[in-house]
DNA sequence: ACAATCCTTATAATAATTCCAATGTGGCGT
DNA sequence: ACGCCACATTGGAATTATTATAAGGATTGT
């Protein structure tokens, strides 16, 4: 861990451990800024919240964490930096990968003279009434009730 | 126009007359708040900037217009309400539509009890280094944001 | 250990958006 | 046409999310 910020060309600081630890602690992380803090402030000594934006900026230009395409609002970063796809659940603010099994390939070109810096797929759902179990496939695309 | 609103449940007012003229006159848009209301500002009686927000508010609740899920920031809406994905420039803030040729087909089935409400795709893009004084590759198409 | 540099923090400032209460108005009923 | 009133609009204040600032603290190379 102790590695993984110095290689990344961040100094090792009592903050930064406290922050990564809680990011790569255990497996694909999805937060905020305020989440984190929040889940920080429980911890003696936190860090402030200032730090906790710096931080997550920080890594997110050295490419520890990537920052996500979302609605509006909130900036949610996520642990796992490579290309793919999201969950969104947007009454309840949640967000989640898609395995990986579902996702498709898919190439598009980049315009000439351009390059392509990141892909965002966001799939947002809304829970069904209750009892409506079964799910009909939804065709990617198709948009909610005008 | 007035149509279109009324049959949205909406009331025909001068400020939303003036809101769906600039949104649906020519062709599809992509804006914000502000740069709607920025444009609207040359012309006489504008509306208000509180208004542009719930007008845009109120025309995606009624699915004239569709939000876009894009990094942090700024609320974009889109007078295509279709499935189509973007290209995102970073440094210019512009959005473009990617050309319904490049787009692939693809299904993710929803997870049990949910429904798809809505996909978006976003493709950031990096200008390449080097001069290449062109700009509006023709790989996009119709439209270069002005 | 020392200095140079970078980090952290509290707080102020800014940006984007929503809220609010007062005022205005579209369109239905007559 | 006229009046009513539910809904719209408005400016400003309030809220939320984030960034800037400046002073003090920690880390690293020597």
């Amino acid at each position: 861990m102790r590695e993984k910020l110095a290689q990344a060309g961040l100094r090792v600081t009592r903050q930064r451990m406290m922050i990564a630890d809680l990011l790569f602690a255990k497996g694909d992380r999805h937060v905020t800024a305020e989440g984190l803090y929040a889940e920080a402030s429980v911890i003696p000594y936190p860090p402030s919240l200032a730090t906790i934006y710096n931080t997550l900026r920080d890594f997110a230009d050295k490419g520890l964490v990537r920052e996500i395409a979302l609605y509006g609002g909130k900036v949610w970063f996520d642990t796992q930096t490579g290309p793919h796809f999201h969950f969104y659940l947007e009454d309840r603010e949640e967000l989640f990968d898609i395995p990986e099994s579902l996702i498709p390939r898919f190439d598009i070109p980049a315009p000439p003279g351009m390059r392509i810096a990141g892909v965002d797929v966001v799939i947002k759902l809304e829970r069904l009434p209750d009892g409506m179990g079964l799910d009909a496939p939804a065709c990617l695309g198709d948009r909610p009730n005008p």
